[in-house]
RNA sequence: GGGGGCGUAGCUCAGUUGGUUAGAGCGCCGGCCUGUCACGCCGGAGGUCGCGGGUUCGAGUCCCGUCGCUCCCGCCA
């Protein structure tokens, strides 16, 4: 994920890179989202008659009414000028005493920032000297006849009309005034037009916007489940829905066809700048469907998506890399591939190398890759710090080097290989003069994932990354990963994902069952399945994913048994799915995309919560409401329940 | 649970080696101003330096603890 740019006070310092390319950006989306608010039908009443930001040389002469705030007031003593401030932009209305009387004009005196006012005047051209062309509406102006002042406002604890940096907290706790602000507007706007095309595009396929429970039970989809005790039934829980994976099933063998829901999901999991424990997915799924025809449907859906969102990407097909690529060439399952730096495989240059640290990792069956860092200029203090990093990833250490003019290797450990080895490896890495090798031995996992994190470090520290999109699907994934502390197996995407052999062949409940090819203890084992599961990728975000699912419930029962679910908790707890299963289950498969992502990829924010209107800190808390808030023991024993914990003092 | 960063006026920040009465820009309040648009000019108010403890003759500054925000790891698709 791209790190958040440190932005200079702007009062101090010129304007940098980052803050011109987040300039043309928030620019770029508010022209994308004033076609949203200028489209809204306006019906004249006794507050308006027109928005603001709409009003324009075409009217001049008429007599308009405009509402909304004050963003600025201009005082001159005998001349007073007033951006007003709507949903839809600024329009200046000036106060002068000869065409606004002297009791309007004691008004405007008395204005400050955020009241809101009603205004009634004649629309004029400014004249050609006058007119601003930083503003839209900035070659007219209303010449104020009447003025309603309908509320008041206290100073507000920061600015509104600036765009600058404030303690989110702030931000959070007074919202409201957040929110009037231009960016942030702008962003939730966007995000309505983008949930607006993705509505209209899957209802032009046919889907069927239907509703699931909030209040529903436990589902296994690996998060911490949020809890809402059962006054009725005490001692028992509801659990809020990670996701309405079962009941989109269930829609599917009740034989609705095409499902799909904008909808709430919860994971009481700890938060980052890209994970909110409430947060909105497009949640979908189709009957007699392959992996082809949900990819086909959801690129024409996300492609309108992208585009209503403002993001440029390559139009569909988009491309497909299987997992074990996408882990070699970048280290993760979501490859941010705007930047070069791919990790290559040097196991084989080295399979001879008698150098202790490279020779060991490959007999115990691990592996050695690298990335050509390129012509970057790294200090040694960098370096330290790129091993560090490496270690926190996991890796024992990192191997660095710099390829020297006359070819040679300068390298702590150049001494340990043979001129040849030095060779492989400058020539599987593509090595020249000025280029800095970072090289890992580790096991398979390990090595991927250290130098997948080193790769996102360089690109951020030397801002290495491409200006444009990257959009990929992600297929071929595992379908079992072994826990080696419990000894167990673990369904990576969900239990109800269908596994496949390697080559995409169906597999029988029969080769999953102990002792079957897939089974455990089989000739494979759980290990080499693959299952039919895709995930999308965009700029290193994973923002959506999903699979073909099981629709035999020999299949479902024999996975859920390989999980470690005996035929009775399989009961207790999937009854109800196993029961649908028995009824007659078309083939089917699904998706679920992050609203949340999406938007911030499209308003090119960083945070979700720049996109969702009441979002939570790291810690989980809403500062607004002060959520989560202790109850009182009254509250509490009604749903059963005692606190085991002092509570924390009101605050 | 662990690691990093941050916390000084309403906002954004500066504050040197521990040393006089803690500063700036914006905002706010008052005054002046009829073409501004980040209006301008003059004047003014405004501080629990997050909180608690410690070291010191003396702490915004050093130490310990704690709270909050934030980024990352773990966790989580």
């Amino acid at each position: 994920m791209p790190a958040p740019d440190q932005r200079p006070s702007a009062t101090t310092t010129p304007p940098s890179n980052a803050d011109a390319r987040r300039d043309a950006l928030d620019a770029r989306v508010a022209g994308l989202v004033r076609d949203t608010v200028t489209g809204a039908p306006l019906v004249a009443n006794r507050f308006r008659g027109a928005w603001a930001g709409t009003i324009g040389e075409g009217q001049v002469g008429e007599t308009l009414r405009v509402a909304g705030w004050v963003h600025r007031r201009r005082d001159h003593g005998g001349l007073i000028f007033v951006d007003l401030r709507d949903r839809t932009g600024l329009l200046q209305v000036v106060f002068d005493p000869d065409t606004s009387g002297p009791e309007v004009f004691a008004a405007a005196e008395r204005l400050r920032s955020e009241h809101v006012i009603s205004v009634q005047g004649v629309l004029a051209a400014r004249g050609a000297e006058h007119v601003n062309p930083r503003m839209e509406t900035g070659a007219v102006e209303l010449r104020v006849a009447e003025i309603d002042v309908l509320a008041e406002a206290e100073t507000p604890p920061f600015a509104v009309d600036e765009d600058g940096d404030v303690d989110e907290l702030l931000r959070l706790k007074r919202r409201v005034i957040d929110l009037r602000r231009e960016r942030n507007r702008d962003a939730l706007l966007l995000r309505s037009r983008i949930v607006r095309e993705i509505r209209s595009a899957l209802d032009e396929e046919g889907f069927l916007d239907i509703e699931t429970p909030m209040l529903t039970r436990s589902t296994p989809e690996g998060a911490r489940d949020f809890l809402v005790p059962s006054r009725l039934q005490p001692g028992s829980f509801y659990a809020l829905p990670q996701s309405p994976q079962l009941f989109k099933q269930l829609f599917m063998i009740a034989g609705l066809e095409r499902y799909y829901q904008i909808v709430r999901c919860f994971r009481d999991e700890d938060l980052r700048a890209d994970r909110q424990p409430e947060f909105t997915q497009l949640d979908a799924e189709l009957s007699f469907v392959d992996e082809d025809d949900v990819i086909a449907v959801f690129e024409r859906v996300m492609a309108r998506a992208f585009a209503a969102g403002g993001l440029d990407v390559a139009a569909p097909a988009w491309e497909r890399m299987g997992y074990d690529e996408a882990l070699l060439r970048f280290g993760n399952d979501r490859p941010d591939r705007r930047f070069g730096l791919e990790i290559q495989e040097l196991s084989e240059a080295l399979s001879t190398t008698e150098f202790k640290v490279f020779a060991g990792t490959l007999a115990s069956g691990g592996v050695v890759r690298g990335i050509n860092a390129g012509g970057l200029t790294v200090p040694r203090k960098q370096l330290d710090e790129l091993t560090e990093i490496a270690k926190k990833a996991g890796a024992g250490g990192l191997v660095w080097g710099f390829v020297e003019e006359d070819g040679s290797w300068r390298s702590p450990i150049a001494k340990f290989l043979t001129p040849e080895e030095i060779e492989a490896i400058k020539g599987t890495l593509s090595a020249s003069p000025g280029d800095l090798l970072l090289i890992v031995a580790d096991k398979a996992p390990t090595a991927a994932n250290v130098l997948g994190t080193l790769r996102l470090e360089l690109a951020d520290r030397f801002d290495l990354r491409e200006d444009r999109n990257d959009v990929l699907w992600i297929v071929d994934f595992p379908m079992f990963e072994h826990d080696a502390g419990e000894d167990r197996w673990d369904a990576i995407h969900h239990p109800f994902t269908q596994p496949c052999a390697p080559g995409g062949a169906a597999v029988t409940a029969d080769e999953l069952r102990p002792g079957g090819t897939y089974g455990p203890g089989g000739a494979e084992g759980p290990g080499a399945l693959h299952s039919r599961a895709y995930d999308l990728v965009v700029n290193g975000w994973e923002v959506g994913g999903g699979s073909i699912r099981v629709n035999r419930i020999e299949q479902q029962q024999a996975i859920l048994e390989l999980l470690g679910f005996t035929p009775d908790d399989a009961q207790e707890r999937f009854g109800f799915l196993l029961d649908a299963l028995k009824a007659g289950a078309p083939p089917h498969g699904g998706i679920a995309f992050g609203i949340d992502r999406l938007a911030a990829l499209c308003a090119g924010r960083d945070s979700l919560r720049d996109v969702i209107a009441f979002p939570k800190t790291a810690s989980g808390g809403d500062p607004l409401t002060g959520a989560p808030a202790p109850v009182d023991a009254t509250q509490l024993r009604d749903v059963g329940l005692r606190s085991t914990v002092e509570a924390a003092p009101a605050g």
